[in-house]
Parts: C-alpha cells; sequence; structure tokens
DNA sequence: CAGTGGTCTAGACCACATT
DNA sequence: ATGTGGTCTAGACCACTGT
C-alpha cells in the first residue's frame, strides 16, 4: 500500500467524508449539473487516490440524501428535480382515499417586499432584507385544496420574473435549479393548525374560520442555507399530509 | 474462495440481505432481546459464513432504520425504547418556541371494544375485532396539549391491565415491549386539521370547534404488521408538529 | 461487445472501551 | 492487553445497459 496526502480539510474525518466532501464542492461549484451523469467509479478513485469501496461509501451517503442517483449499467447521475418524479419527496399532500396526484398549479400574483422580523430570521437574512414573494393556488381532482405563499431571497431569485413563474411548465424547484443554478436538497417543515383567515378563505372558497393544517417549510441547498420560505394552508376535508409511508429511509422494504 | 450453500430464500436476492434478513428473523424470535448485545462481527461472519464486508451491509441497513445501535468499542445492540431517548424518534411535537420537553401523561381510561370498520382496516383486523382502548392526556410545560385515543389489538395485547398502564414509569412502547414482546419498528402518520369536537374540547379546557392538529398514527412491527393505532389531537397555538429537522436520513451533517 | 454500477472477499490497520 | 466496531484496500466476479 502507499501512502498517500490527506488534504488539510482532514481533521480527524475518515477519508470517504473527505472524498464525499469534495464530491459536495464540485457539485456546488457546477462541475456537474443536475441530470447530468458523473464520472465512472472508476475515473473517480483516481481522481481521488482512493479504494472502490471508499469512494462507494461515500457516493452511498450522497444517494442516500437523494443528492446523486444511480442506475446499473448505466452511471451515476446528479439528481434532478425534472425527472425521477423526485417532486413527489417534497410534496405530502395526498387525498384521504386514493392515489397519489399532481396538483394543477394556478397562479395568483408576484410582489417585491421587504422580508418581515420572523421571515427573514428563518431565511438567515438579514432585517429588511428584500425578498420577490409568490402566491399560488393548487388544486387536487379539480378543486382549490392548498394556497402557497413563498418567499424568496432577492440575492438568489433577484432576476426572477413573473413571465418565468407563469408560464413555466415544470416545479418552482426545477425553475430554481434551471433558471437560477439553485439545487433543492432537502426541506424542513412545521405543522400546525389554525382557522382560515378573511384572504385564504376566500381563495379557497370556504367559510373563514375552516380549519386548516398550516406548513412552514424552509428548503435548503448546499451547507444548509435557506433558499425558500413557504406558508401553505391545506384545506384537509379529503386531503391529509403523509409522513413515514413506505418512502423514506428504508433501503430495501425493511418490514421484515 | 469456497463455494457456499445459498438458502432457499434466496432468489436472487444479493446475499447481504439474506444475511440481513436472518438477523430480523432472529430478532423476531427473541433471540436477543432489546437493549442487549448480538455477537461480534467476526462471529456473525462465521454464523453466515460470510466475510465482514458484507455482514457489514446487512447490519448498516439495520442501524440505518434504527432497529440496531452500534457502539464502537462495545459492540452492536438492540434498540430499545428505553435508552436512548429513542422515544423522540416517534414524538414529533414541539413549542414553537423553546426547546423539545417530555410530555406529562395523565390516564384518563382504559376500555375493551370491538373495533370499527374504519380502525379494523387500518389495524389489518377482520370486522368486529376486540382491541383495547387507552385514553390519555398529555401536558407540555404544564398545560394539556394533546389527547390520545389507542387503539390495540386484543390479539397482542389481551392480558394488558389497567394497573400497566398506569402504573408504568415508561413510555408506552417501551411497556409494550418489555410486557407483551412487541417491538414498534417504526410508524407511519397522516395529519389534518379539524375543529374540536365537545369531548376533546373538555379534556383540553379549550371550546368546542378550536383548529386542532389530528394525528392518525399506525405502529408497525415485523413484517409490517400494524400493532397499535393512535389517534392524537394537538392543540397547536404554542405548538407544532416537525418534519426533517436534522434527525431523519442524514448519515453525517449531509448539509455540505 | 465494452462500460457501468452491484456484490463479495479476505485480509489489514485504526480508534475506542473495558478489564 | 483484549475485544469491539470503523475504515480502507485491491482486487474478483456478476448484472445490467448501451452500441
Amino acid at each position: 500500500m502507499h501512502q498517500v496526502f490527506r488534504s488539510d480539510v482532514a481533521l480527524g474525518l475518515p477519508l470517504y467524508r473527505e472524498v464525499k466532501h469534495k464530491l459536495m464542492e464540485a457539485l456546488r461549484d457546477g462541475e456537474w449539473k443536475p441530470g447530468e451523469m458523473i464520472p465512472a467509479e472508476k475515473r473517480l478513485c483516481e481522481r481521488f487516490g482512493v479504494s472502490v469501496g471508499t469512494l462507494r461509501k461515500a457516493v452511498d451517503e450522497m444517494t442516500a440524501e437523494h443528492i446523486l442517483i444511480r442506475h446499473q449499467g448505466r452511471g451515476t447521475f446528479v439528481a434532478s428535480h425534472s425527472q425521477d418524479r423526485y417532486m413527489f419527496g417534497f410534496f405530502h399532500i395526498c387525498p384521504k382515499t386514493g392515489q397519489k396526484e399532481y396538483p394543477q398549479v394556478e397562479f395568483v400574483a408576484m410582489t417585491r417586499e421587504k422580508a418581515d422580523a420572523d421571515s427573514a430570521r428563518r431565511l438567515g437574512l438579514g432585517r429588511g432584507a428584500k425578498v420577490v414573494r409568490i402566491l399560488n393556488r393548487l388544486s387536487l381532482g379539480g378543486r382549490a385544496v392548498i394556497v402557497d405563499d413563498i418567499l424568496l431571497p432577492e440575492r438568489f431569485f433577484g432576476a426572477m420574473t413573473e413571465e418565468q413563474v407563469r408560464e413555466r411548465r415544470t416545479t418552482l424547484y426545477q425553475l430554481y435549479q434551471d433558471g437560477f443554478d439553485i439545487a433543492v436538497l432537502r426541506t424542513e417543515e412545521r405543522l400546525d393548525a389554525l382557522g382560515a383567515d378573511a384572504r385564504i378563505a376566500a381563495l379557497l372558497g370556504i367559510a373563514a374560520g375552516t380549519p386548516l393544517l398550516h406548513i412552514v417549510r424552509r428548503a435548503l441547498t448546499f451547507r444548509d442555507e435557506a433558499v425558500e420560505l413557504r406558508h401553505s394552508w391545506v384545506l384537509s376535508t379529503d386531503h391529509e399530509y403523509v409522513v413515514g409511508e413506505d418512502a423514506q429511509r428504508r433501503p430495501g422494504g425493511a418490514g421484515e
């Protein structure tokens, strides 16, 4: 075996984490774009000076986080929001009876504002930072069920136009990616229940005070940097929020 | 290398999955109890006739599912609901401001009934099957915030007494485990919002109609068999349901 | 066919915990 | 000192995909 120089970043870190770190850097720097294939394992082993097993452990973690996707016989690809119905990993609303379906999105409004104190804090921005605000109404099975109120830091999305948002035929996250080079890697959500206020009630065509599911989602990119803050109000008479249903953390049908 | 007989169960399954399967069987059969240490990797390699790497991959998946817990230098242990504050993996309610805390549980009632059609279906039971029903009230920060209505199949929990439930100084899941040999391995939850009915309103000391978070949880054991159906009503004025917050699927602080 | 990821081996050495 | 899991290697062969 030959001795290899470990980079300065390695402070007791396992080699495979160092490799993962370098892969994440390469992704962040745009060396490989979403949907593209990354070099074969053999190539990457040479590049990083590690054995297959070590490289594999790094890639394993990244596939577990849905950052990379492996296809046997084809290659390893950067996860994209277009393909792989990946969006369903972020959309948790289901009909109480029946199959999951794609929502129909209806643009309502887009404005530019200063973020209030709470929103700025959640986005990791300074007080009074500028944001782009998008209001959407989503329908499932022909019925308006969700209102989305989305805040995007000007710093990332300053160039966004209403046309881009209206005329896209993709998900918003794909627009972030293709139009602004921003990859949403994961989200965290907080839920509570509250009565519909006048504005939401009007948009959903329900009585004010109707109990709604209220979801606050932070979307994060590399280094856990927040790139979106989204409030959703969900009419949950015929729909529900699902978590843990066979999608998650279960490498191979764990049940036994 | 020597040729090894592959068991009949292996139908194109990778060897490490076969090993995992056998480990799961051993756990299900009670060969090692929760909290106990399982044999060292070397031993298990001999037992199953595989190399370290293969055994390791099987155990890797089981630790990812929180079924086993590894401690470097000490051994690998069967996950238990007592230790490791593991319960927090199943309890998702947090104060909107401040740190997560243990709820104070107050017993309300315990009865035996026939399951209604919907509950029976969710529990995978025949129509009209008998169940044990437990009603609890949970407080956070001294305030009643949650009502739990729990259904347990008689078939598993027929011997359960009110004393056991009242006098336990542990979580319910630990009681299932220690008293009934039932290991809750994972849960799935569905959330919606609704107005408090008279019964829940009285228990929480709020006005009827107050919007509440309503959670339906199925707790699953080996083979994805349902062992508990739990309805929770949560007063979400000062508390919220959190998902995706740094706990999940992230092997090592993925953010970068 | 060549190229890819998927599995598996049989070791080695390291880091940690306990005796 | 011993035993544990944690990391890493340098191969091998298999299974799948595309040409």
